[in-house]
DNA sequence: TTAAATAGGACTAATTTGGTCCAAATTGCC
DNA sequence: GGCAATTTGGACCAAATTAGTCCTATTTAA
């Protein structure tokens, strides 16, 4: 049904969870684990996703943890699905290199382009910040979007 | 890599196919077969996914085939998205019925809403005509996205 | 030195997806 | 009326992807 991956999901939730705690400190697998409900060993293996692209610091040993990387106002939702998922495109041909097999394909390479770029603005437009509870009914308020293109 | 699943891209092609033939007469599943190069069990499925969810006319028997079932003005990409995969819903926190089995989950429900929704709405502005190479680099050009919010 | 963490990667089970095929129903035409 | 060309509906299986678990190594604070 067009979705993005569950685990993916869960890597949403689990970054907006860190962002909603005290920013002061790193937190635990163990603990963000509980505080989701999402078993350890799948959050550790998000934790892991996560820190390893670059959206989370993580200290290692004893009194370890994870912090976010960044302000959660510079990280995008964009950021979190192309870590779990790669570049966000919705065909082949939404990439540039388009090896299409079928001759018709091709001729919808364009507009396929346009489609996913206006997807990726879409997912790159929403913050981190705005999906937590923080700010809720505020910042997203004025999300909009206008065509100015006629069909 | 968050994709449309690959029958959903081969309706799209095979939908591009027929509004780029002749509208005055009905095209066969083999016919579009032999066209688009995609296997004919294949296109019979699309095929028939297609005209069973309205998007295509069906006419049985000998010289029968199948036809757009309204201008290719009005049929949308996200119309054949739906077609094949339902409601456009990038997570099940986007559709209306939202189970969350995580509590943090709901705190994220609103503003997946309005993700899915850009994203809808991206969708539904590309109509079928657009993607035919019929007015290639034209209709499209002028489509643009304007974010108001702010990060 | 020990305990508490993360890091890296292998592995399996479950689910989804892609693709094929068959039998039935419909229709036009000879 | 019967035949041939179609769509219709559904079952079915193989392949690919995804979800989830586990084990071992490494790092670090106390």
């Amino acid at each position: 049904m067009m979705r993005i991956n569950k685990l993916t999901d869960y890597g949403i939730v689990v970054m907006t969870r860190i962002a909603d705690m005290d920013q002061n400190r790193v937190h635990t697998a163990r603990e963000i684990s509980e505080d989701t409900r999402i078993p350890l060993p799948t959050v550790t293996r998000l934790l892991k996703t996560l820190s390893g692209n670059g959206l989370l610091d993580s200290q290692r040993g004893s009194q370890g943890g994870y912090s976010l990387s960044r302000s959660s106002d510079d990280i995008s939702v964009a950021d979190i699905i192309e870590t779990f998922e790669g570049p966000i495109a919705l065909t082949e041909c939404s990439t540039n290199a388009c090896e299409c097999s079928y001759e018709t394909k091709c001729s919808v390479e364009e507009p396929w382009q346009k489609i996913n770029d206006t997807v990726k603005n879409a997912l790159e437009g929403i913050s981190l910040n705005q999906m937590t509870g923080k700010n809720q009914n505020e910042g997203l308020l004025n999300l909009s979007m206008n065509y100015s293109g006629g069909m």
